[in-house]
DNA sequence: CTGTTAGCGCGTTCAC
DNA sequence: GTGAACGCGCTAACAG
């Protein structure tokens, strides 16, 4: 460990109070000579010294720490979002400290928690249940994203899916001319919801009725549920679809898996349509059409929102929307 | 925030020593009567307690948390080491700081420095330079991983690249029993010697002689490099190659993407060889060989080095090795 | 069984 | 220009 201060008090002789005037930089403030001064700044370029945060935190209750819990940093989503906001905490001397749920409301409820105990400045959550049951006693700032919960007491940023899925969905009739699926997993969930609408509205604008809205649900949000949806889409029929739509990569993936399982191989005609993107998506022959998130702005916005004056709209539990990107391929 | 023990004390009459005595749970070991040790806890249940971690740390010295510094979270392997360390240090109730350096060495030296300032016990680092000049004056244990620049004054852990290559070559030649080229991004980086040692070993052992062993290098890992080693081995000839390997994903991404770009499709004939392994590779009808890193072991690895008793070969430098999965696709 | 005490290192306020 | 002292909340050792 570098000195503390009080070590190179004592050990070059002076007090401690101007060796921290000079620490701090104040010692023209408090005129402190100029050979003091730079007796002392050898001594720390030689031996060294860094202040010691723990005791820095007791006395100005403020650990300079933001915490960031997500339900899976395996999800390119989640770990891009992460990098967004390391860069806004670097900025301000902050220190992300990040945990994951794995989507386990027990494990997110104690991440939460344990984060909250250690007492750091705000806390940004993406919540895999509706009710994260904080006991915020600290009054520290949260912020909730991704997922939005409606009943949330706290400030929400979420990616603006309905928005999204229209444009998907009004590219992919565009191009097909036809009603076709959507493969959603995890259909509980709020932007789930709202991806839905969105399909929805698109179809509608198309002039396709109820009958022709083909939406496909499934509890979760994994390669097993795109298997799942994909098998019983295309049951023993030995067509694959001319195109369809998924709420999610994984979901994606499954059921490619699927057809590829099925069939022997995944039609290169087929229309794909995905929330999220992935650059391997580059690998597919097929035309894709996907809606990335806005990490980086998201990220700001939720940085915003979290060190945004108590009080201001706090308590209102504001709701922002980003706007995502139509990313085409092949088409 | 919670109560602390001193106002718990104060409120409820009795002393700190016998408040802090039920907290910690040796109300038995030191025979407080249970009608005092019933009054505290309802008190607790009531107005809630969780320890100061600051004034802790200052006074233990210690800090239950584990630095670790990663060039790219984005990069899938590192999300699930990350993913693995994380579930060792919750079981051990310490808090795991993830900070990336996106590959840049200033920033991997800040951040290692902050770490070190903010008195986490441990550091594991997967170094994105030769030299992380280090002032380790705390004596911080420290575990470094994923790339071996053989001076390491610190335990190491990295995957077995040599055999992984070697596997991997082997298993290809058997299929296409003819030389394929190599293309390594990252060049100077010593995982990427090993995996040329690897491959090399391979075609030897095939009876390929040196001219037959086609390595192609770039000194980045990314898909420009990849489009690169790809573009200048296809050259202005009309064929694709009928097999070649590649040091990373994102290597891969490119070499597919010139390929796609230069005949504007990919000849799903091809046979691929990559390091690091992704599900999305599902999605080509190619036969596909990767290695994936056993990020659970590695994990495991880190975190005994890291905690093990100092000065028991911490100082020797230990270099563990651990084993990767060959993985089949389509073949 | 319970109470008292001395720091951990830092920031701040007041005194020389 | 410089020095001394207090308190943040906790742990640990010792004194009843």
């Amino acid at each position: 460990m570098s000195k503390t201060a009080d070590e190179i008090a004592r050990e070059t002789g002076f007090s401690i109070t101007t060796v921290r005037l000079v620490i701090n930089g104040q010692s023209d403030k408090y005129r402190i000579s100029a050979k003091t001064q730079k007796l002392i700044e050898d001594f720390i370029a030689i031996h060294g010294y860094s202040v010691n945060h723990a005791a820095r935190s007791l006395k100005l209750r403020r650990t300079d720490t933001i915490g960031f819990v997500v339900p899976d940093l395996a999800n390119a989503f989640f770990a891009r979002l992460m990098a967004s906001l390391e860069v806004l905490c670097r900025e301000r001397n902050l220190l992300l400290l990040t945990v994951s749920s794995h989507d386990d409301a027990e494990l997110e409820n104690r991440a939460v928690a344990n984060l909250l105990a250690r007492g750091v400045d705000g806390l940004v959550i993406a919540p895999c249940q509706p009710t994260p049951p904080l006991e915020n006693r600290a009054r520290t700032p949260i912020v909730m994203f991704d997922r939005d919960y409606a009943q949330a007491p706290y400030p929400t940023v979420v990616s603006d899916n309905v928005q999204g899925a229209q444009e998907m969905t009004r590219r992919m009739l565009q191009e097909v001319k036809t009603p076709f699926p959507f493969l959603c997993g995890h259909a509980d969930s709020p932007s789930i919801q709202d991806r839905i609408s969105g399909f929805s509205a698109a179809c509608a604008a198309f002039g396709l009725g109820e009958g022709d809205t083909l939406i496909r649900l499934d509890g979760e949000d994994s390669t097993a549920a795109g298997r799942r949806l994909m098998d019983a889409l295309v049951g023993d029929g030995e067509a694959q679809p001319p195109a369809f739509m998924c709420s999610s990569l994984l979901v994606l993936e499954g059921a490619l898996q699927q057809l590829k399982a099925r069939f022997g191989r995944i039609d290169p005609t087929i229309l794909i349509g995905t929330f999220d993107d992935h650059t391997m998506l580059d690998l597919l022959p097929n035309r894709v059409v996907s809606i990335r998130q806005n990490e980086a702005a998201l990220a700001k916005q939720i940085f915003a929102r979290l060190i945004e004056p108590a009080g201001q709209g706090r308590r209102q539990s504001a709701r922002d929307v980003v706007a995502g990107a139509l990313i085409c391929r092949n088409l």
